[in-house]
DNA sequence: AATTGCTACAACCGCGTTCGT
DNA sequence: GACGAACGCGGTTGTAGCAAT
């Protein structure tokens, strides 16, 4: 069962975009704000799809990107995201104030790739490429997944192409038992000393973007600037992670 | 000066998820 | 709960600009 396509395809610019386009889009979106994309276009004026608009909007006209380089510190921060998350660039894009996902991962794609494999690391696993032995990678989701009792989807390898694929089956089993009985779980290479702890149980295991009210958030545990909705009484510095799931939004 | 190859990044496409009815 | 529409995400493609030859 296919699909309708999300607009008039014979109807509709293609393209880079023109100064005009934008200024419509912009003057568009000051006056009424972002939303109902489906029929942005033609309230605008713009003979372009929704999807189309909603991607220009998000990553080029918003005004609060921030543009130009990237810095060291960003780089660090991405690959350390990365690590974690794999390539998930819009919760990536979600720590890094004023980027965007697609910013993200096109960078990710033609300099931080290449970055590591100059200094011999795998950029999908982030382990050394000749480091054969070591070839333990827990997936934040299968550990997710296992928490969830979810056996059917318990990190079938072929869902999940993109994820590194050095885990084994008896390692996600491990991974799974000791996530069931509330262990820290550890990635030995990440050097994050991460621990991790369970949602409460009245809380539905969907991983939304929560404030929280105790402990720390996400920026705050990797020793970043704090976040706009950072509440965070006080952070030591440290660079130490305590990552609660619930931080995460997770899909 | 012309051609070729490479890089960077904007934009598109397909599909999964969420939402409203 | 089922269904369709809309949204959002990640992978991929297209192309402008630059460097090398």
């Amino acid at each position: 069962m296919g699909r309708s396509p999300c607009c008039e395809k014979a109807h509709t610019n293609k393209g880079a975009w023109t100064k005009e386009e934008d200024d419509r889009l912009i003057a568009y979106i000051k006056a009424h704000g972002e939303g109902c994309w489906r029929s942005l276009p033609k309230a605008a004026g713009l003979l372009r799809c929704g999807k189309s608009c909603r991607l220009r909007w998000i990553n080029y006209l918003r005004p609060d990107l921030k543009r130009g380089n990237f810095t060291e510190e960003e780089d660090e921060l991405i690959i350390k995201l990365h690590s974690l998350l794999g390539n998930k660039w819009s919760l990536i894009a979600g720590r890094l104030p004023g980027r965007t996902d697609n910013e993200i991962k096109n960078y990710w794609n033609t300099h931080i790739r290449r970055k590591l494999l100059s200094r011999g690391i795998d950029p999908v696993t982030h382990r050394p490429i000749n480091d054969s032995a070591s070839n333990i990678t827990i997936s934040f989701e299968a550990a997710a997944a296992a928490a969830r009792d979810d056996k059917a989807a318990v990190f079938r390898r072929e869902d999940h192409p993109h994820q590194p694929k050095a885990v084994t089956v008896a390692q996600e089993q491990q991974a799974a038992a000791d996530w069931g009985h509330g262990k820290p779980l550890k990635c030995p290479d990440l050097n994050l000393d991460l621990c991790i702890s369970l949602p409460s149980q009245e809380e539905p295991m969907m991983m939304k973007p929560v404030k929280r009210e105790t402990g720390v958030c996400f920026s705050c545990s990797l020793g970043l600037p704090k976040s706009t909705d950072c509440k965070c009484s006080s952070f030591l510095g440290l660079r130490t992670a305590m990552l609660d799931f619930r931080s995460l939004e997770m899909k």
